[in-house]
DNA sequence: TCACTTTAATTGATATATCAACTATATTTG
DNA sequence: CAAATATAGTTGATATATCAATTAAAGTGA
């Protein structure tokens, strides 16, 4: 393997490339019109429809400018209604129309495939391996 | 640890954005207007000055037309050099500049200081562990 | 209560990701 | 050789990433 870091980091950044590209292209012959970061927040929000924006940016990493365009999208394309909270007029209330719920349980036998098909072949103790080296590295990362 | 979609894809995801989050802070503190991506560009084409866009993209994961602005925007920065192949007139020859070799010469402590940094207390038992993992999940997503 | 600080979200600017359609050049094949 | 095919790169459209500056609403403390 030719790798121009020399480092797992590099192998890092290419697993989650073309774990992406594989859902995506997955998820696109099911519905088409929708991303796999979209996915995922139809997923976070129709566990916990109280989610703010910034919940939900917590929970996948993103920026809050990233969300905020992302649910707008979202908004237009009436997979989900947004109203203000009234306890809390800064923040919004963010809900799955039908059609999101819809979209959802079309997208969810097709997610689940995504997940098990690129973990096929890894016994669980290769898992949680995996997870706890990942993890040490994140605290690595954060700790500046 | 909260992970809305319940597998380790998530940590992977997670890894490589704090990784890249952590990197570009600390070029950035070195190098104003520089991506890390730029920075990669310019890692490969000091050891391979032949490089066509195309084994750039391949070499990092990505989109052909990603390379084409990538290094269009370094051409514009003046940290490389962009001549059309006279073997290949498909092709163009990439080379840096003096400003692109000082650039790279000025960030490399950075850069191997960042790789350090995330792989901080890991053996190379657990690295070698992480890299084939990975491999087998990247393998697993590849195989339609 | 009023000034100060914090928090939630937005907006603008710029960089990158991805797909599809396209151009130009090379290569292959009948 | 000519037609068909493949390859390298570009461009347009849209989505996401990231930073900085901004707005509006809460929360806090003197």
């Amino acid at each position: 393997m030719k790798n121009p870091t020399g480092t797992v980091l590099y192998s890092i950044e290419q697993t989650i490339k073309e774990y992406r590209k594989c859902s995506q292209k997955n998820i696109s012959r099911i519905v088409k019109d929708i991303t796999i970061d979209q996915t995922l927040v139809l997923i976070i929000l129709r566990n916990k429809t109280t989610s703010s924006q910034k919940e939900i940016a917590d929970l996948i990493f993103k920026d809050y400018a990233s969300i905020t365009r992302i649910i707008e999208l979202m908004v237009k394309k009436e997979f989900l209604i947004r109203t203000s909270n009234e306890d809390d007029r800064r923040k919004f209330t963010l809900e799955l129309t039908a059609k999101g719920e819809k979209t959802l349980d079309l997208l969810t036998p097709a997610i689940q495939q995504n997940r098990k098909k690129a973990l096929k072949g890894l016994s669980s103790d290769e898992i949680d391996q995996l997870d706890k080296i990942l993890h040490k590295i994140i605290s690595n990362c954060k700790t500046q």
